[in-house]
DNA sequence: TAGGCCATCTGGTCCT
DNA sequence: AGGACCAGATGGCCTA
């Protein structure tokens, strides 16, 4: 009965019921016999069998031979490395630490991924965007205020180019010139600037 | 029911 | 050496 409830972290949104986590990795107590003997396709792959049968799965199997990036030491010409085979109960620890890690890791990624939920403007302001959905709006987004940006400070472009055919990287520049030129009381007229006529924009 | 999306686990590589 | 990062795998939930 491992539920949210007890690991408090787990389920979020979307009301999920219990997802049940994947089983955490190995027991000790329940290590398979076959495991540390001899691995199957490559003698090497520091006896992590254990989690892959398990778990049902033949990761391990399927990973040895076509990774292409990350895992792909392999695919790079290097041989995996072996890290110390300390004891199981040791490597236990360090797995179940690094998978906490993991965890808190994504979830800052997921928090940056709320936040920018929250910064764009979209229609279905009902439904969720997902990942893609947000970073693809994001991008229109930058760029639709770029063009914008850019369009109004023409000190900026020059002669004969027309907002739509500058980027991100020129406001940028622009951007330093204003920091290197007038210092940052400049710098912050010009954010004053972009801040008033995005207020003034929202209300039309 | 299939497909999309997501959280989590996992092990390899990179970086400090 | 250890943590961060990455991508594949897996399984659950949700929606069309």
């Amino acid at each position: 009965m491992c539920t949210e409830a007890e690991s408090g972290r787990r389920m979020k949104s979307k009301g999920k019921a219990s997802k049940s986590p994947r089983k955490p990795w190995t027991d000790p107590d329940h290590e398979p016999e076959t495991s540390e003997t001899s691995e199957p396709g490559s003698s090497e792959q520091e006896g992590s069998e254990a989690s892959v049968r398990i778990r049902g799965s033949w990761r391990g199997v399927l990973r040895g031979g076509d990774r292409e990036r990350g895992g792909g030491g392999a695919a790079r010409g290097h041989h995996r490395r072996r890290r110390s085979h300390n004891g199981g109960k040791e490597r236990n620890v360090r797995r179940l630490e690094s998978n906490e890690r993991e965890r808190q890791r994504m979830h800052k990624l997921n928090n940056a991924f709320q936040a920018l939920r929250e910064a764009i403007p979209h229609v279905r302001m009902d439904k969720k965007l997902s990942k893609i959905e947000t970073l693809t709006l994001a991008e229109n987004y930058i760029k639709s205020l770029t063009t914008i940006i850019l369009g109004m400070s023409s000190t900026c472009l020059p002669a004969g180019e027309t907002a739509t055919e500058t980027s991100a990287t020129r406001l940028l520049q622009c951007y330093q010139q204003h920091l290197e030129e007038d210092g940052e009381e400049s710098l912050s007229q010009f954010l004053n600037q972009i801040h008033s006529f995005s207020q003034g924009s929202e209300k039309s």
